[in-house]
DNA sequence: TGTACATCAGTGAACGCGCGTTCACTGATGTAC
DNA sequence: TGTACATCAGTGAACGCGCGTTCACTGATGTAC
């Protein structure tokens, strides 16, 4: 009944230790993503990543894409449950949970919202020349389909994307480990709410 | 003019000290806020400093208090430049330079501002009883201007300042750190525009 | 099919770093008489 | 005004921590002949 015994040439190691320091950010933030915890968890000798990465950075910066892509799948999840059908009332609904999805990943997952956060530089280096991916592509389809439908206007599109980013992302921030972190569940819900309503009416009003 | 002999009794030896790891918060970041980098750069030996602090935890705090104190103090300056004297355009215009003087900040000051943010928690634990100061408090009583002369409909006030503060905090952590780190210049700007037009539609729109 | 050998992917020991914190100490100061 | 002494505010040495990284190594694997 004891596992096999672990060969010497382990075969998947790489791969395991990404995920192992996936599930160390998660409860630690990046910050705790130590080259030496990631082997002690992962049963391997403390500088066998080495033969994987060329250094912590490196390891580091999958971890980083890896928490991004759980975000957006997150995301992803949210806004494909939407059942309304009504064009309009539709895009609203998918805007709204995308809003939301950000919100709750970074509430449920602090240690993986802040890893996603370290690495990737540069959405905006090329703005404007769709050089885009992630959460930030999910938002943009999410607005084009407003457009799209005819709730949003052509010429407020234009920085609506960094509008609602900015707002999801400073509201998470404030409640999640900032200033606001103590406000009690319910309360956050009511001004989550509030705010998603504020960016609806800026968009449209 | 060698400077006098520094005695061994300093003296001033605590306000140094905070302004000493101000400095080096500025520069670095609250994590470069070493209780023994701060007594090198004070010319101190380095366990000096536990005459006047438990441990790096409480010069820390010291720290961050003042960086909030600069944050506000910024935000205070340009609110106070504003010259309009027509009521309404003069509450808007206020409330606008709050959100350019907190921008600025984070990103003129990006240590600062980042060391602001790790102490002080329950700015929301007693949400709505008054317990409010700081920059906080200063978006809050421009926020009543606004509705004081009627820019800003009485039942729109609730959780208008969360959402101009998340708008604003959010637009500072993309730009200055995060993802939109690298847009230039004057595409920030712009984009900084854009937001803070699309918080306004919200509020009065 | 068997064997020599290059290569791959691990190992344990060690280096050097900077940190927070504690210890026993000492020089300076101020106060009681 | 002078002196003994408590207290205050520094000092240097040391401990222990965990880290990233490098070194020389060895066991396992695969391939050429």
């Amino acid at each position: 009944m004891t596992p096999q015994p672990q060969p010497y040439h382990h075969g998947n190691l790489r791969a395991v230790l990404i995920d192992t320091a996936v599930e160390l950010a998660r409860s630690t933030g990046p910050d705790g993503v130590a080259l030496r915890e990631v082997a002690r968890r992962a049963g391997v000798s403390h500088n066998a990543a080495y033969r994987h990465f060329t250094d912590r950075a490196a390891l580091l910066a999958e971890v980083s894409d890896r928490a991004y892509a759980e975000l957006e799948r997150a995301m992803r999840e949210r806004i494909a449950a939407v059942a309304e059908t009504e064009p309009v009332r539709r895009a609203s609904a998918r805007l709204r949970e995308t809003g939301l999805a950000y919100v709750d990943f970074a509430l449920r997952e602090p240690g993986l919202f802040a890893t996603a956060f370290i690495a990737p530089a540069g959405v905006g280096a090329q703005a404007g020349t769709g050089e885009i991916t992630g959460p930030y592509l999910v938002l943009n389809t999410v607005l084009d389909e407003l457009v799209a439908c005819g709730a949003l206007a052509p010429d407020r599109r234009e920085g609506a994307d960094v509008g609602c980013w900015a707002m999801v992302h400073g509201f998470a921030a404030l409640v999640g480990t900032g200033p606001l972190r103590e406000v009690p569940a319910e309360g956050r819900e009511v001004l989550l709410d509030e705010v998603l309503d504020l960016v609806s009416r800026g968009l449209v009003g």
